[in-house]
DNA sequence: CACTGTTGTTAGAAGTTCTAACACAAGTTA
DNA sequence: TAACTTGTGTTAGAACTTCTAACAACAGTG
């Protein structure tokens, strides 16, 4: 019989060394997480972290995995919260919570969308996580209306990929819309989370609204666009 | 009177250690870039190669100004080479080759776009330079035709920001459709290189393209889209 | 009381960046 | 030719890091 006691100190010193570990993230990047000064910061000697964390991997291992879960808590909620409202609603409840939740901890949205660990490959429960929060978006995107077909090979491919974990009666066309509307929201997001937007003086957040704008009101009407094909 | 043999012969210790630098970047990534290591592969000790350079951190601030440039050049090429096309077909031309720039070395790629290194602060020379691909991609940009006005503030933020580095005559909406321009490239690129497609199991490159052609269309007419507003 | 499992300790190996002190060779100058 | 300066290399070592091994101490159970 596992002792309960000991089981929730053990879970209680995990969370306060992952604690620890992602304020030296926010203050140092991920080469500044150190178990030895973890351990110090928590008053013990370095090895003794080791009875917790096989490794400074799997310290970052868990880092990650919070990380998918809190993002997918995050924008879930977010689309709980709109039920009721207009798919353009939705979308914009989507964007600002994902946004907010990225801008508000950077070194977090880093660590899932920045550069990957060398040698890190994402564990099948990680991917899983990490495809809940495209679901959420998937699920208030409106399935009925014009459906365009994509280049047929990428169709098939993502019915391929929907149809593997269980989301084959959503349509192709509505499957690469979501997916891009991500990779957009993701393009603005990325680039102002990684300092590239700093030297260019303008507000990121008015960037970002315009492309949600227009990912919404698609390019032909969204304010402050200019079709790439000119005027003739 | 500086010896020319000596002068030459530094760049050359230099740059064959950038360039072991750039192997041990794309196999172990930043923080496998070791200078001891380097020195080892090149048959000298350790602290040897602190004459060349300061530390860690120039040398890798070092790969990151070349980066920039390549990058810059690579693109610089693309839209010379494509003079006299359609803006459609150059826009294609410089997203296929900031795509194969991206792509065939991811590691630099990342070390551009990725997780910035911890405290570092980009030169104002490697800002610069950083410009010189926003600018090659405004340059191929249609200037005149339909110019919807974009949100105020924006506009005037961007206006400030292209005036004082000398493209005071690019009207706002054109530099708002080339950094938004940017942002989609990037965030399909982003993702890519990131490793964040492999588990889907599509052809990132088709997914790549539909976003350039979306881009170059417009929303409403490009294949595969699907407007989020639905179909009210 | 004895046994077991968990958690902590210290010691140490092997690696890292980076500094200091010293040796040597090449080029310049008196 | 001799002396000096500069650049490049060396070894030694400080201060870190991750991580393993061996040992001590404690809590809970039979």
């Amino acid at each position: 019989m596992v002792n309960v006691r000991r089981e929730r100190f053990r879970e209680e010193t995990k969370t306060e060394a992952k604690r620890i570990a992602l304020e030296q993230l926010a203050e140092q990047g991920i080469s500044g997480i150190s178990v030895n000064a973890i351990a110090k910061r928590m008053g013990v000697t370095g090895p003794a972290l080791y009875r917790y964390f096989k490794g400074r991997d799997e310290l970052l291992n868990d880092l990650v995995r919070d990380a998918w879960h809190d993002l997918a808590d995050t924008v879930e909620a977010s689309v709980e919260a709109s039920e009721g409202a207009s798919p353009p609603d939705r979308v914009r409840a989507f964007a600002e919570a994902f946004r907010t939740w990225a801008v508000t901890q950077p070194h977090r949205y880093l660590l899932l969308f920045g550069t990957p660990l060398p040698g890190y490959h994402a564990p099948q429960d990680t991917i899983l996580t990490a495809h809940r929060t495209m679901s959420a978006l998937l699920g208030i995107l409106p399935h009925e209306g014009p459906h365009p077909a994509g280049p047929s090979t990428l169709d098939a491919q993502l019915v391929a990929w929907a149809g593997s974990r269980g989301e084959g009666e959503v349509p192709p066309a509505v499957l690469l819309t979501g997916l891009r509307a991500f990779t957009r929201l993701h393009g603005v997001l990325s680039l102002e989370v990684s300092g590239q937007f700093g030297p260019m003086g303008f507000d990121p957040a008015l960037l970002y609204r315009a492309e949600v704008e227009s990912l919404i009101l698609g390019d032909s009407e969204a304010r402050g666009s200019t079709r790439l094909s000119g005027p003739g």
